[in-house]
Order: structure tokens, then sequence, then C-alpha cells
DNA sequence: GCTATTGTTCGATGAGCATCAAAGAGTTTA
DNA sequence: TAAACTCTTTGATGCTCATCGAACAATAGC
């Protein structure tokens, strides 16, 4: 079985919040980590790539704020997450901004 | 007499301080204002267009924010400042990222 | 010099946020 | 069932930030 976690629609992002996510460079670590791999990845294969030194507790609320901006889906399996970024969600709302902001490194 | 206010070089610009810039609705409603314009325009005219329902002292602020996270120029001329955004600056280092920023409402 | 104009700086306040340790919750495996 | 695993939630802490009123420049015009 496998459920996926709340999210916002594609016409509820909102500019504000997605902006606000990608500020934080822990955050635009993650997302660049999961954009990197073509599949989805769970948590801690990704917090392995991303090279962060921070507790668990923070990367979990980090993962939180990305989902919850709509800039990741999340799907529960077993007892790991799979993450994956809604690439095609955001380029119809905000054409361009994830490939501005993660391609500059 | 104008002077040019201090602001970063074009390498110095940091996506963090530009991303949290731009999180800011006020803000942003401050660089659309300011884009839209193709000329320069001062501060009083701009904040008239932006609609702003903020103190003096808070735009002030946003302003200086602005200016040092390396998304605007200001040039003190007489008593009034003319802001312009760096739109070539930001380009060079960060392509695609105003377009698809301010593009967006 | 005096006054109005245009913005900045200072100090304070309240809200939000990143962070962690400790405890909890759901799942697989032994 | 028990233990190990993967994350989340809770509660607390310290910091940053947006905001305002009041006071402070700097300049233009009379």
């Amino acid at each position: 079985m496998s459920r996926t976690l709340p999210e916002p629609s594609v016409d509820s992002l909102d500019l504000t919040v997605v902006l606000s996510a990608l500020a934080d460079p822990a955050r635009r670590a993650l997302m660049t980590a999961i954009y990197r791999n073509a599949g989805p990845v769970n948590c801690s294969a990704v917090v392995g790539q991303a090279d962060l030194d921070l507790s668990t507790p923070t990367i979990s609320h980090h993962y939180r704020v990305l989902r919850e901006a709509g800039l990741t889906r999340t799907v529960v399996q077993g007892r790991t997450r799979v993450v994956t970024v809604r690439r095609d969600d955001l380029d119809a709302r905000f054409p361009g901004l994830l490939t501005a902001v993660l391609g500059a490194g």
C-alpha cells in the first residue's frame, strides 16, 4: 500500500510561499538533490546526496515546508517516503522558475 | 550632482539573499512597479503605482533590502531617489529568474 | 534663513522561523 | 511479539524580520 501526503493543488500554488520555501539554502539543496534524480527517491537517500549537517527533525521540517509549498510530492511506501519534484505543476504555474532557481546553484 | 548608493557587485549576488528579498509580496510589488517603467522612477512615484498600504519607514526598509540584495540600483538626485531594476546584472547571474518571478504576478 | 519635501535612521514590538532533543507513530524483519 | 528502522510531532530556544512612530538628514524653493 502507498498513500500520497496532502499537497496543494496547482491553482492554489502561491508565489510568496514558493519563494519563501526556495529561499532557504537547505531546502534548495534538498530540491536540487531530488531534482537530479530522474525517478522518485526516498528521504534518507536524498539527505545523503544533499550532504546536510542538520538533525533529522529539521530535515523532516524542511520536507514538510517543501511539500506544503507545492514544490514536492511525497508518497508513503512502507516505512520510507518517496519524494519527487512537482515539475509539471510548477512549470505550468510559474514557467521557468524551477530552472532559474535550481540551475543557478 | 547625483550619487549612486552602495550596491553589491554582480559576482557577489547571492541566490539566498535574492530569493529572500523577492519572497516578500510588498517587495515584489515594488519590483514590478519599477520593472514596468522603462526608465528610472523616483521612490514616491513607484510607491504610488505599487499601491502599498505601508508606512514610509517600512517602504524605505524594503527599498534598502532590494538594493542590498542587488535587485535595484538607487541614484540620489536632489531630494529624490531614482530606482531602477538591475536587469542585465540579474539576467547575467541568474538567467530567467527575474522574468519567472515578476512575470507570474 | 525658514519652510516644505523626500526619504532615512533609531528604537521598540510582535510574529515567524530554523534548529534541536526527546518522545511518538507506523512498518518491516527477526 | 519484540526489536530495528524511518520518519514525524512536540516543546523549547534563539534569531531574524516586518512594521510602526518619532526623530533626524538633505535638498529645493521662497
